[in-house]
DNA sequence: ATACACCTTAGAGTTTGCTCCAAGTCAATG
DNA sequence: CATTGACTTGGAGCAAACTCTAAGGTGTAT
């Protein structure tokens, strides 16, 4: 599969997807004899975490850790399964504020649907 | 309360304070008559919200239009709840990626528990 | 074989969101 | 009233994560 290709399944630039491979985000990628980039489904799928990984907030820096460790084998297989976990925590933490911060939208939503109706504009507390 | 004391409340610094309030991320805090400021409960509403949706990823940029919006007066009550019924929208939207992350992790986890404990690193498919 | 679209690299530039610095002001204490 | 420490501003600097540019190579359709 060519880059563009695979930008478009992920929706993402070939920029993006460059960048990665050069800093190690994602592990190098399968080449033509002319050193055109030709995507396997085991590039892909470093790709799809790669992608995942970062919508979730995990930094650059951690998947680079990662690559880097599953290139060394198996013996670094509890140190991955501890990045695994680290990232695991800082993601829930995240998503923690992520359903607080829903909480205050809901009730500010409330609020303001309630002003759009009646005009009035109450809050509990302080006005915001 | 001094920016200090607001600081260590809220554990963020003066710096970052003092940015939220320039570009209008917060509106313009109460001052003493030497021109420190001297936050009110009302200026310590605007910080808390403003933590909390940055932590939850609202752009700056979509702060400072809100709080344009509230400057304006009442008739920007419906552009206002518009506008945070779009935050939401992202904000669910990426908590929606948070947790295919979180299972993507999960599945790698136990995978690699049973790796540190059988020696075997198996995959259903990909091995990464 | 010659366009043509698409690919390559190295390296510079951009955006976002802070973070730091210098030079000066304010206020509490001895 | 002098010292000390926290505060002020404007503006520069920085880190992360892309994003763009220039100059050139690849591959395929006519």
């Amino acid at each position: 599969m060519t880059i563009k290709e695979v930008c478009e399944k992920y929706d993402i630039t070939p920029d993006t997807l460059r960048y990665y491979e050069r800093v190690g985000v994602i592990p190098e990628v399968t080449r033509t004899a002319g050193g055109i980039r030709n995507y396997t489904e085991k590039d892909m799928g470093w790709v799809q975490n790669a992608i995942c990984f970062r919508s979730a907030g995990m930094p650059i820096e951690a998947l680079i850790e990662y690559v880097r460790l599953f290139q060394q084998g198996d013996e670094t297989i509890e140190a991955r399964c501890q990045l695994l976990k680290d990232t695991r925590e800082q993601i829930m933490e995240a998503r923690k504020k992520y359903d607080i911060a829903l909480q205050k939208l809901n009730y500010k939503i409330s609020r303001y649907e309630e002003a759009v109706k009646t005009g009035i504009l109450s809050w509990e507390e302080e006005p915001k």
